[in-house]
DNA sequence: TCCGGATCGTAATTTACTTCA
DNA sequence: CATGAAGTAAATTACGATCCG
């Protein structure tokens, strides 16, 4: 008896643009259950929100834009770094660099918690020129207007606010500056911005253009490179998914294999009984009334685990005491039930003729 | 302790495709 | 219907950090 899985990936990742990334389904859900498996990551969360809410994200980047969030201290907490999320929106932190004209926020500095990344080191017109320049165009390959976060980062990384970090920053700079930004240069996000990027991919994970422009804003990024993070972000979730997948399915397909195994030596002994037992097939088919399908009891004479296989959870149990519908199964193959009750009913039924016989 | 290669994580780029005005 | 812009996924490249001998 060969068994024919129906094995694809559950919601067999169909992509729509509407729906960039794919969800666990319900499916998974179950199977998750079913197995231990963490098989429903947390990207269930990351459903696309509706219109309205986007208004609401319009009136969230006005409040911003017009400086009448209540707070405005520096990113100090993942609490204070989602962006877009109900419970935080009201108390939505703005970003020193929010704060006035000067952007450097004396609050961040005096905690000793300077964060140079979030200092602007050039003026406000410098900025519109990388910054809203890259936003215009959404696409700028190895922009020139780099230089200024990179600037921050190398000071981030060097340590904050030391005169050391500041030279090479500065250094670093010139040098690209003399590269003309020909140069693609890597830079790593700090943790703050990775930490705020990755509370609002929860809540979005194809945020709308204006998203991206509320978080490059916040977050003194180029909303390039916030786009391209939240591809990459997309890219490394559907792979993660799919390793669980893949994981999943191996285990489904030992189980299958194991049932498979166990069933075909199964069917030996019965043709093994049948062999031995040459008259039990002659009884009419007729004189057995059980049927596990429509679940009427069988005849007195049989067994009685052979009598009503099915307990009340409607799992069928096999004579090993094995659950033989699963989950997983129907997971596995959506038609499942309605292809195993024909077959099972003709094996139990042939089960009980058997014993009938006997 | 320093050095250099291997490896890993991820930012950035390229390409192909879909959708929509 | 054709077309171009915009957006995205997928594939790939390349950089920076870390590990290890």
């Amino acid at each position: 008896m060969d068994m024919e899985l129906g094995l694809y990936l559950g919601d067999a990742p169909v992509r729509t643009p509407k729906q960039p990334f794919f969800l666990a389904d319900d499916s998974h859900k179950n199977a998750g259950v079913e197995l231990g498996l963490g098989f429903c990551m947390g990207d269930g969360l990351l459903e696309r929100r509706d219109e309205e809410d986007e208004e609401e994200d319009e009136e969230e980047l006005e409040d911003e834009r017009r400086g009448t969030a209540s707070s405005a201290h520096p990113i100090t907490s993942l609490q204070h770094l989602i962006p877009f999320s109900r419970a935080t929106k009201k108390s939505s932190l703005k970003p020193p660099w929010h704060t006035g004209n000067s952007g450097i926020n004396m609050d961040g500095c005096s905690r000793g918690g300077l964060d140079v990344n979030m200092i602007p080191l050039m003026d406000e017109t410098d900025q519109d020129g990388g910054g809203s320049a890259a936003a215009g165009t959404s696409s700028s390959p190895n922009s020139g207007g780099v230089s200024s976060f990179q600037m921050d980062l190398s000071i981030y990384r060097t340590g904050a606010g030391t005169v050391e970090g500041i030279e090479r920053a500065s250094s670093r700079a010139s040098d690209e500056e003399e590269n003309n930004g020909s140069t693609r240069k890597k830079l790593r996000l700090s943790k703050e911005q990775s930490a705020y990027l990755e509370e609002s991919f929860k809540e979005h994970n194809t945020p709308n253009p204006k998203q991206k422009l509320a978080l490059a804003d916040k977050l003194n990024l180029r909303p390039r490179q916030v786009e391209v993070w939240f591809q990459n972000r997309r890219a490394r979730t559907k792979l993660k998914q799919t390793e669980v997948d893949c994981e999943y399915l191996k285990k489904c397909c030992e189980k299958l294999t194991e049932e498979n195994r166990r069933l075909q030596k199964e069917l030996q002994e019965l043709r093994a009984l049948k062999s031995a037992h040459p008259y039990y097939m002659h009884v009419p088919a007729t004189t057995l009334t059980m049927c596990p399908s429509c679940e009427k009891i069988a005849s007195a004479t049989t067994t009685p685990t052979l009598t009503n296989n099915k307990p009340d959870n409607g799992l069928e149990i096999n004579h090993d005491g094995q659950k033989t519908d699963s989950p997983w199964s129907s997971f596995l193959n959506p038609f499942w039930h309605q292809q195993k009750t024909p077959t099972a009913t003709t094996t139990t039924t042939t089960r009980h003729h058997n014993s009938a016989a006997l």
